[in-house]
DNA sequence: ATTACAGTACTGACCAGTCAGTACTGTGAG
DNA sequence: CTCACAGTACTGACTGGTCAGTACTGTAAT
């Protein structure tokens, strides 16, 4: 998911695995910095070598998760011509993409959630983002006629609430298996402004 | 909320009152036992005779307004004869509910996310007793050809989650209106499952 | 005088963050 | 080539503020 080629891992890139590893199971405020540092089998001195607290070391794994699914959504929008085509790639690429990285996804859609206002302002942002993306070809899709006007706005949040709630399910549970959820849930946010593939 | 006769409050709804104020705005952790010492004017050891710690009071309150919820969706159902007009009934009551608490709504979809395991699995308890709800009547539904076969887990699911999201939305920036939210929310879940009213 | 509660002063575990120090790698002047 | 110095990466023992929870006292009703 870094990117970096392989070989030992860097310190930095080991904090934040293990950061990972760690917040992602047992949330922002039980996670303690010593266990990090016993995980990583680093010192405590170097994480703040490479972040400047614990808040923003956390705040560095939901950006790069977010980075993540955001480029994977671009890259399979860009592969299709036009409308509702669009939407459909994206949004088989987005629950493709939780799909396969379960720990950061429940960072993101979990344990950033209900945080103090630094957290609740973050993960509003990585929302709207995420939102705004959606909404942005579904205005196109409702534009070039291949579904009727819809409210986008509420569509789109409603959307990407259903599909963190399931994944969030998948996420702790195990179930519904990865195919389910393509199978059940795409025709059903479809479905639900009227378009079948 | 409470279904107490009015009149001077007991010291017990007082703790309960401030403490669902500065949960609900500040979260679990950022809120101090001394915060709502203040806010109620009672004293700490008040406190700890009426529950036995922080998360327990924590927890009344969750239970407390996920049990108003389900009260009433359940009588909204009574109301209504069978098959899909009573899940269109419940989710109207729920959306109903949400709209006139909104700090409840804030408390129990934002600020219990993301704790420790404790209120994870009070969380999913809430939301799987919810989401059990809707399957159960979506199931008679579909035995009863209001709409086509679905995934009815998957289905209640994503609902919840689409409802979540967009009431989160509401809580935090005002907007969408509760009025825009029944006349969008609605038909497109609704229409998810191909049942139009 | 006992019960049922209310109020206050205090404690001590906890843990994020600090900092003085170590190790190692340039680098360029004499 | 070597010595002096600088920069970077990292270490881990230590600190100090915070706050949940406790111990204890006060009081009013029955």
């Amino acid at each position: 998911m870094d990117g970096s080629p392989s070989g030992s891992p860097s310190t930095r890139e080991r904090i934040l695995d293990a950061a990972m590893n760690i917040f992602s199971a047992k949330g922002f405020h039980d996670t303690k910095l010593d266990e990090i540092v016993a995980e990583a089998s680093i010192s405590k001195g170097s994480i703040y070598f490479h972040f400047p607290n614990k808040e923003r070391l956390f705040i560095a794994l939901v950006d790069q998760f977010a980075d993540v699914i955001e480029r994977r959504a671009k890259e399979a929008i860009e592969d299709e011509a036009r409308g509702m085509l669009r939407v459909q790639a994206a949004l088989e690429a987005v629950l493709e993409t939780f799909g396969k990285y379960r720990r950061p996804a429940k960072l993101l859609l979990v344990q950033a959630v209900g945080l103090g206002s630094v957290f609740e302002r973050k993960r509003m942002e990585v929302n709207d983002r995420f939102a705004h993306i959606i909404k942005t070809y579904l205005d196109e899709a409702v534009a070039d006629g291949s579904i009727k006007p819809v409210d986008t706005h509420i569509v789109s949040h409603a959307w990407m609430g259903a599909i963190y709630n399931v994944v969030i399910q998948w996420v702790y549970t195990g179930e519904p298996s990865k195919d389910e959820i393509m199978d059940a849930l795409l025709p059903l946010l479809l479905n639900s402004v009227d378009y079948q593939d």
